[in-house]
Order: C-alpha cells, then sequence, then structure tokens
DNA sequence: GCCAACGTTGGC
DNA sequence: GCCAACGTTGGC
C-alpha cells in the first residue's frame, strides 16, 4: 500500500464535498499535469490512501484521509466539450488525461498547516515535496515514514 | 532543440 | 492582490 497526498482548492471541491458523497466513490478529476497525471495512471492503486490538502486558502494544510478506490482510467472532463476540464487534444483513443476514484475516510481532529509541516523542513519531512520552494504539484507520494509522522503530529 | 513569451499555481 | 516559481507553447 501506498500513500499519497493531493491538493484541492476549497474553494472548488474541498473535504466537506468529500464527506457529503461518503460511502461514495468521488471522481478526482480535472487535473492537468503530467506529473500528476502519470501517478495516476501508473502507480496509484486501490486501497493506498491520501491526504487531502486544501490549497489557496488562508490557512494551507492537510485536513483529511480518503482512500483510493479505483486506479486511473482516462478523464471524461477532457472529452465534454461542456466541461471547464475539456481539452480538444484529449482523444478518447488515446486518451491525454487520467483520473483515479477516492472515497471520504475522516477529516483530521484539527488542520496541520503548511507552516507546521514546514517546521520539519530539516527533519523527517525533509524529503516531502510539498514543503520544497516552489513546488507546484497538486499530487504527490508520501512515503510511510512521513505518513505517519504527519499522522503523530495530529494528536500533538 | 532552444528559449522567450505567456499562463498557472499557490503562498503570503 | 502580488509575485516567484514553474510548466507549456510555439517560432525559429
Amino acid at each position: 500500500m501506498a500513500y499519497w497526498l493531493m491538493k484541492s482548492e476549497p474553494d472548488a471541491f474541498g473535504i466537506d464535498d468529500l464527506q457529503a458523497r461518503e460511502g461514495q466513490t468521488e471522481p478526482w478529476d480535472g487535473v492537468r499535469n503530467y506529473q500528476a497525471r502519470n501517478m495516476m495512471r501508473d502507480q496509484m492503486r486501490p486501497g493506498d490512501q491520501a491526504f487531502f490538502y486544501h490549497s489557496n486558502v488562508k490557512e494551507p494544510g492537510i485536513v483529511g484521509l480518503m482512500e483510493i478506490i479505483r486506479s486511473g482510467y482516462p478523464d471524461p472532463t477532457a472529452f465534454d466539450p461542456d466541461s471547464k476540464y475539456f481539452d480538444p487534444k484529449s482523444d478518447p483513443d488515446n486518451p491525454r488525461w487520467y483520473l483515479v476514484d477516492v472515497r471520504y475516510l475522516r477529516h483530521l481532529e484539527r488542520t496541520i498547516t503548511l507552516a507546521e509541516l514546514k517546521q520539519y523542513a530539516d527533519g523527517p519531512l525533509q524529503d516531502l515535496p510539498l514543503i520544497r520552494r516552489g513546488n507546484r504539484l497538486s499530487i504527490m507520494p508520501v512515503t510511510a515514514a512521513q505518513w505517519s509522522f504527519i499522522l503523530n503530529l495530529e494528536g500533538v
């Protein structure tokens, strides 16, 4: 089992929106970045778990947990001219963009903020892409050690 | 293949 | 709202 961190802007889709679909699966659509796509297409597997990260807000940070339910498959919004994620260059016979299905697990008891995570930039979270300068990846791998370290912060 | 121009991300 | 960092595009 692998671990991930997935960013979303709560103005568009936040942890509360995911919780509203509790018990159902939710397609993580609209990702238009090749690195993130490759991870969804090639690496993410059912049973993997992911941090839900809120970006572009006053207090960015990790707010919840989710589970990967379905591994990568073509993102249908890329084929839909009415979707804001429409990409005319994505051909159904040769899809350019992929997504995974996720499911809500739980909120964290508190937001573990980016500022807090950065305190460990020279320690346990040294190699976490999130806290590297200029990072723009919207989906990134988290090691098992980083995962448990961050989860342990929850009760601190 | 290089690289300037442009667009986007996302923290602050 | 600003702007640094980064990705993408397209002319050459």
